[in-house]
DNA sequence: AATGAATGAGAGTTCATTCAT
DNA sequence: TATGAATGAACTCTCATTCAT
């Protein structure tokens, strides 16, 4: 190695060519599996069908991830690290239960949105896999860490009293579900898919416009 | 096998023994996939467990049904052609949105529940299947009615006129939800279940008593 | 089926053919298993080569052997079910220790002769394995029981009280050595070389005849 | 790496800094094989535990040996490039060939001890791999060493004149399984090892003591 | 020369499906 | 028609070897 290369512009980043690809590696095998995964469902994916679609070679795989389970388990830690954060800040700003609502519903979607740019919405023609759809493992961490504030905001009587195993998993319903959704259209809006989900929510069909008489 | 199978009971019913082992065959290998796709989703069950569980030889399987994708997909129809007329008869019966809406719900949780005697709740532990639970084909297709009478009645301007697309969903995503919630707890609690369902999508949080101040 | 089918001639085996090819693959996998342990070594040797070498395909091995481990247990068990008896008949019938070790190694080497026509002796080229030779599962088990019988008539005192352990050691060791000697040779001489293992156990090199001075 | 590691200490010794690590990264290779290999076996063992416990990089066990086959067959000739002159020793000072036996016998339970405390004698356990024990390619160099000198004695007419092979084939075998043998005792008592395996030899069970009448 | 990530052939095993009985 | 063994493609994962750094 020349002197030269030894000699670090302080500005570049600290990290050789190989480091470099190495965590390119690691990203696009992520992000491949979060394709795959979304696209096929955990168990229809295959190892082979992450890797190709990273452009890496079959034994690659296992020098980042042991196993197909640690890529799963990988990105769902993923979506939790960066959606758990956010949550817990909105939390602690909001006013009151209504407020917090409407705005972890307004952060869901657009992290829903943008992280839908990162897989390829096609689905697999002929093959029977209802409503697995938008399911990935980052998904499911992110409904958990939701469940918990709605389940925490109910505990501080916050909210409704209602069961709040039923109430948690009734936000979470539309808050999935509408996500879907609003997935599917183009353009992408996030604002009238949240102010719907909010609305329902919160006041239920009655809180939606009715048709005049 | 003994001679005395051979020889045919005179007081038997016209049927021949042929058509009647028929038909419970298929029947038999039907429940059996209910169960098992039940307990453990589309992939992780293998047609040997089907066959083995209708106490049937693997051959035999493919008499009735040309591959593990048909007998899903029969499923799906079985559970449409049982839940369908329910559903009709009750759109015709109600007279406003809200009346459908209370008594399809209720309907619904009342066929889950019935269904549910039919799978074992037990799910494989450590494996990685998030929110696949209770979907089984059968209950796919009811929810696919259950949309349809919704966005009809959405189309006669019975109900709101918000998105029907998002209305659907929603709808659907909470009895679904709520449903899962519900098969879970002991008792099960339709009539709990379905109250706090109807109130949740009629009027949502809102319509849900709150703690005194 | 017809009724004539039905009507079995009494002398003739009570199977099907069913049945008979059944009992046929599982001895062609263990015949097949056999040579290529032999040949390969346990590591070395893959299941497909078993299967292959049976004229069966891949899948049809897990038919009747639940892993590669598993036959190689069936084939000592095999060896050990077949020479243990003879083994324990020579023991019995034998007047002295003396008696006991001449008719084992010969009976040892007429076993190891017959087992030979099952193995190709065929090496494969170029591949360090050394001493491997000979070595079947089952011949280990059959080892296990000569040491056994050996250990047991030390202890009754039936002969030297030198090292149980180093002796049955050493008696194993000349069996064994002189047996792979004997099965590379042809004609097969299991007399010739009974009678020198027999001599060189009893007497050692001092038994063996001199050069004239 | 620091620059200072680049400048070339003066007082450093003539020999390339290169050389020097040349030497001994293919000395800690030919180490670490021999372990791993006498822990393992050929097919067990990987090049990765040969290199870890070499505390290399994998690409560098390429730089020394090209294959692990050839390793292998490097530690045949170390471990003959050893014993060979020992044995050759001895042969010339022998007056005949029983004290070469004696003198043999001993030299390689010494060599055999020695070697020893290079592996590790822990086998995994659960894996079949009979009689493997003891196996280092270096080993078996020797044993060709030792055949080689028997073949010779016999052919001078220094010994019987039983069939030479059959003869050399009970030497070796008994040196081996009584030195195995030895190896799995505390303390390593080469002594009387020694002292068995040639009184076994030389008079076979006759010379070993009996048991008072 | 040293490194260690990339490679891809090939291992053991499973399972939907076929087919002789 | 029922049977259940046979089939072989496809799966997850390992590892000797190569090669860019």
């Amino acid at each position: 190695m020349s002197q030269a290369a030894a000699i670090r512009d302080p500005a570049s980043p600290a990290v050789g060519k190989r480091e470099q690809t190495k965590v390119a590696n690691r990203q696009a095998i992520l992000d491949a599996a979060r394709e795959v995964f979304g696209e096929l469902g955990y168990e229809t994916a295959t190892v082979r069908d992450i890797i190709r679609r990273a452009g890496l070679a079959a034994g690659t795989f296992y020098n980042y991830y042991r196993s197909k389970d640690e890529v799963f388990a990988a990105l769902a830690d993923d979506g939790a690290r960066r959606f758990g954060p956010i949550l817990k800040a909105l939390r602690a700003q909001s006013p009151d239960f209504e407020a917090f609502v409407r705005s972890a519903i307004r952060a869901f979607f657009e992290f829903l949105a943008d992280e839908h740019r990162n897989w390829v919405a096609r689905r697999p023609e002929g093959e029977p896999h209802l409503h697995v759809q938008g399911e990935t493992p980052e998904m499911a961490a992110v409904f958990a860490d939701v469940r918990g504030a709605i389940e925490q905001a109910i505990a501080r009587r916050e909210g409704p009293v209602a069961d709040p195993d039923y109430m948690a998993a009734a936000c979470i319903a539309i808050a999935r579900e509408v996500g879907d959704k609003m997935l599917e259209r183009r353009p992408i809006d996030t604002e009238g898919a949240a102010e719907f989900a909010v609305s329902m929510i919160l006041t239920g069909l009655k809180g939606l416009p009715r048709a005049p008489a």
